[in-house]
DNA sequence: GTGCATGCAAAAATTTTGCACATCA
DNA sequence: TGATGTGCAAAATTTTTGCATGCAC
């Protein structure tokens, strides 16, 4: 996918809101391209320096794309974490608590099972994430002393 | 289980650690054993206003409770929230995006399909975590405005 | 007595809000 | 032009850190 594509569909979302196409909105969108995984306020505002842009912008603009469905949200470790959803597909994340390595990975029965769990409890699923610390294979064979806290 | 049993085995840890058994931590053992399910640091913080602790404090010995394994730290809408683990089996989160309302549950063989997923990755297993957004069935009966954002 | 722990206050870090000015339609 | 959006700054939140004093052992 393109990036014009990517900002394309955020343009239809903001016009179907009578909302304004802005250049703000613009950059932030192509930097979210750009990055391509997952990303944090503190990264993405780094990206875009140059074009002074605000975090209170950034903020503003990351809740539009959500709404849009754009860009997914999640809370990986202790704060927010975003990754643009479009072209990719539902996943979970493992986490490496001793490099701080982000792997996806998606399993079909397990979802289905949630599934079924959710229905039991008769609620209506909106959506679920599932997050798992561990020590990655890379790690498992070193040494290393560094972790992350908590 | 009484409060002096989740005490004790907080005395336990701490002594095994060559720490001190102080007033402040014993109170806060003992205020998280009588909420009983989930909190987070602004409630127990309210229960111990009487005692005059303060929030380093209470961040400082929820660290070592949780590294005593006597209770469980989770990230559930966006800001860390505790529960006491003695007593209680492992479960998931099940949030109603209306009512606030937080269900726990708990299913062998969703745990089962998460633990074989983990090792094909190759990933060493240490914690996590499900959390599910939906709508309960008492919200879906009425036609309640109040909804979490996000 | 020694070292760990506490309360307080200040600092960090993250996110939200208010407002005057700028920009989009 | 009029409504919406932006940057900036300040505030609000949540959590961490430094330090003198206090308490546990």
């Amino acid at each position: 996918m393109e990036a014009e594509e990517f900002i394309g569909l955020f343009r239809a979302y903001l016009k179907g809101q009578g909302l304004h196409v802005t250049r703000a909105r613009e950059r932030i969108a192509r930097a979210i391209f750009l990055i391509g995984g997952h990303f944090d306020v503190a990264t993405l505002w780094a990206r875009l320096q140059s074009a002074r842009i605000a975090p209170a912008t950034i903020y503003r603009t990351l809740e539009l794309l959500v709404e849009a469905g754009l860009v997914r949200r999640w809370m990986l470790y202790d704060r927010a974490c975003y990754e643009m959803s479009l072209g990719r597909p539902r996943h979970e994340h493992i986490i490496c608590t001793r490099c701080g390595r982000v792997v996806e990975f998606g399993d079909a029965a397990l979802e289905e099972r949630l599934a079924e769990v959710i229905e039991r409890l008769r609620f209506r699923h909106e959506r679920h994430q599932v997050v798992v610390y561990g020590v990655c294979p890379a790690c498992q064979e070193t040494a290393s002393e560094r972790t992350l806290q908590q």
